[in-house]
DNA sequence: AGGTATCCG
DNA sequence: CGCTCGGATACCT
């Protein structure tokens, strides 16, 4: 067998996956309560993309037919959820709850509907905490600068169901294993707390992973579904690197199951370790038995490693070191951080899908304005914010926190169907792009205005170019991006985001009263009177002295071929877009008189 | 850069 | 498998 790289397994983090349960559902439900008793489905198009538990007893299930889920529960309430803004501002919501919850600002989102803390700094604060002497009456400080905050808890056993269901007492591990041991323990306490809170406070149940990386903390959370949790106990492995618990709970699942192999990778695997070369090519629907390969019969089959997999894996297109990756995953290693919070996202998008023909251009054309127009209503929810300055005549004013330089327009012809059989492939996507035009920066047109124009400027002409049919189109998607984001001066200027920092101060504010007593080996300090002091003191005005500047079209230097009325104005100072005539008011708000570079 | 592929929910 | 409506990232040119 080849190496194990000495990938040393990193045991150092506590990494809590939340998974919320039928999330969809669980949206609509908290709008409306009288649904949570009842068969729930959500709907788009033609398909049940989510239900809730209750649908789920009677049958119904992920991505089936809205036919079928009606003959096998009739009385199902069925909710279109085509627009995903109430489910995009929901997981926006609790993402930023739980944020404020942890310390060390690492929280990743997958999905809507997932997301990882990693939590091993405040772990690590309350293990120091413990009093060895007490553990039944211990207390997790949820806050660092405040020891009443926080909740009691029993440090003798760890919450929730564990995998292994049986796994061993602190007492029967080595003394490595007994510190991990603890450490899982107050993880394990953690997510029971966070879980009630986003039960009590928002209304929504969850599906928690406790363990030490990603993608442990993410499968080992499904053993127990829904609203429950489980942790992944020492021993993780022996001195060899084999036969722990990880390696047990890994083994059992199919290697496709394993976040980061897709579909791709699995088949690949597949016929490896069946000794069954791809010598079919298209077209052929294989339907045949679907056998089950675990990732137990990859690592324990002759000759693989990751070497081997680089072989069964790599070539061109593949991502370079693609089998030392997946043998790390294959034996639950990942050694990837948990990313920070973006303020920002890489790309908004907005689709639609099509049942039947785009039979004209003009439906061609209303497409694209719906689509361009909500997207723009997108970029003004999600890429801008409240200016934290209120300039002095009292109206509160807007500032893009990025321009996107790209737009992408993408479609999806629907195969034609043969006459003499269904043998059709290529579901493929097609997409053009380009810089996105600077109007769409304007908050002085409305988005209907603006995406009317985007429509004639930029997208027809892209459509165009993407399809040089004059019509007969069959377009089963079209999609429209906004993608390549460029943050703005004043917001990229500190990484961390400045509303991050804000929180931190008015925390110090609140709790400066406080010492925190270190390194003590009692029960932390309880009683202690909240102070009501709260100084409003002012924010630390951090300006960075660049240039303001106009963008074109390009994002280059503005030339005149635009309409002076089209032109935006970005100050560089604080971020701000307004309308030409307004620039020099803002710039004497800034203190500055002279004039803008030409 | 633009275009495609693969991955995730 | 696909189907939805997104999203992230990597590789290719």
């Amino acid at each position: 067998m080849q190496s194990d790289r000495s990938q040393k397994r990193d045991e150092s983090r506590v990494i809590i996956h939340f998974d919320y349960d039928a999330f969809y559902a669980s949206v609509v439900e908290n709008e409306n309560p009288a649904l949570k008793s009842v068969p729930l489905a959500i709907q788009q198009k033609q398909i049940v993309v989510t239900c809730n538990y209750e649908a789920r007893r009677r049958g119904l299930r992920k991505l089936q037919l809205i036919t079928e889920a009606k003959r096998v529960c009739p009385d199902a309430v069925i909710v279109l959820g085509e627009d995903l803004t109430r489910f995009r501002n929901a997981s926006k919501d609790l993402c930023n709850f739980l944020r404020e919850r942890i310390w060390s600002g690492r929280l990743e989102r997958l999905g809507f509907d997932e997301v990882w803390l990693d939590c091993t700094d405040m772990i690590e604060f309350n293990y120091a905490l413990l009093n060895r002497n007490g553990l039944e009456h211990s207390f997790f400080c949820t806050a660092k600068d405040d020891p009443t905050r926080g909740f009691d808890y029993d440090a003798r056993a760890v919450f929730g169901p564990t995998y292994p269901a049986d796994a061993a007492s602190e007492g029967a591990l080595n003394e490595e294993d007994r510190l991990l041991h603890s450490r899982l323990l107050l993880g394990s306490h953690l997510a029971r707390y966070l879980r009630h809170e986003l039960e009590s406070q928002q209304g929504y149940t969850a599906t928690v992973g406790i363990a030490t990386n990603k993608t442990l903390s993410k499968l080992v959370g499904n053993v127990n579904k829904p609203r429950n949790q489980t942790t992944l106990m020492p021993p993780l492995a022996d001195a060899h690197g084999n036969e722990g618990t990880v390696h047990q709970f890994m083994d059992m699942h199919d290697v496709g199951k394993v976040p980061g192999i897709g579909f791709k990778l699995a088949q690949k695997i597949w016929a490896y370790v069946l000794g069954r070369e791809a010598t079919h090519d298209e077209g052929l629907v294989y339907g045949g038995i679907r056998e089950n390969v675990t990732v137990r019969d990859v690592r324990l089959h002759e000759h693989i490693g990751p070497d081997k997999l680089e072989e069964i894996l790599g070539g061109p297109g593949a991502q370079k070191g693609i089998g030392g990756r997946i043998w790390g995953l294959l034996n639950g290693y990942d050694d990837t951080e948990v990313s920070k919070v973006k303020r920002v996202p890489s790309q908004i998008s907005q689709e639609d899908s099509y049942m039947k023909y785009l039979h004209t251009f003009e439906q061609v054309c209303q497409q694209l304005f719906l689509l361009a127009e909500r997207l723009i209503r997108r970029m003004h929810l999600d890429i801008m914010e409240d200016d934290e300055e209120i300039a002095s005549g009292g109206v509160p004013t807007r500032r893009w926190l990025a321009h996107p330089r790209t737009l992408r327009l993408t479609t999806r012809p629907r195969p034609p169907l043969n006459s003499d059989g269904t043998r059709v492939r290529s579901f493929n996507r097609i997409s053009h792009s380009g810089p996105m035009p600077n109007f769409v920066f304007s908050l002085t047109e409305t988005p209907s205005v603006l995406a009317d124009r985007l429509v004639d400027t930029t997208l027809v002409p892209m459509f165009r170019k993407l399809h040089t049919e004059r019509n007969g189109w069959n377009l089963s998607l079209i999609n429209v991006a906004a993608t390549n984001m460029a943050e703005t001066a004043a917001n990229s200027k500190d990484s961390e985001g400045r509303d991050i920092g804000r929180m931190f101060r008015r925390q110090e504010d609140v709790l400066k009263d406080f010492k925190v007593v270190e390194s003590q080996d009692t029960a932390p300090l309880a009683g202690a009177e909240t102070s009501e002091a709260q100084s409003d003191q002012a924010e630390p005005l951090s300006l960075s002295m660049q240039g303001a500047h106009v963008l074109n079209d390009g994002g280059d230097w503005l030339d005149e071929d635009q309409p002076e009325a089209e032109q935006v104005y970005y100050c560089g100072i604080c971020g701000s877009s307004m309308p030409n005539f307004a620039t020099d008011a803002h710039n004497r708000f800034h203190g500055i008189t002279s004039e803008r570079p030409s």
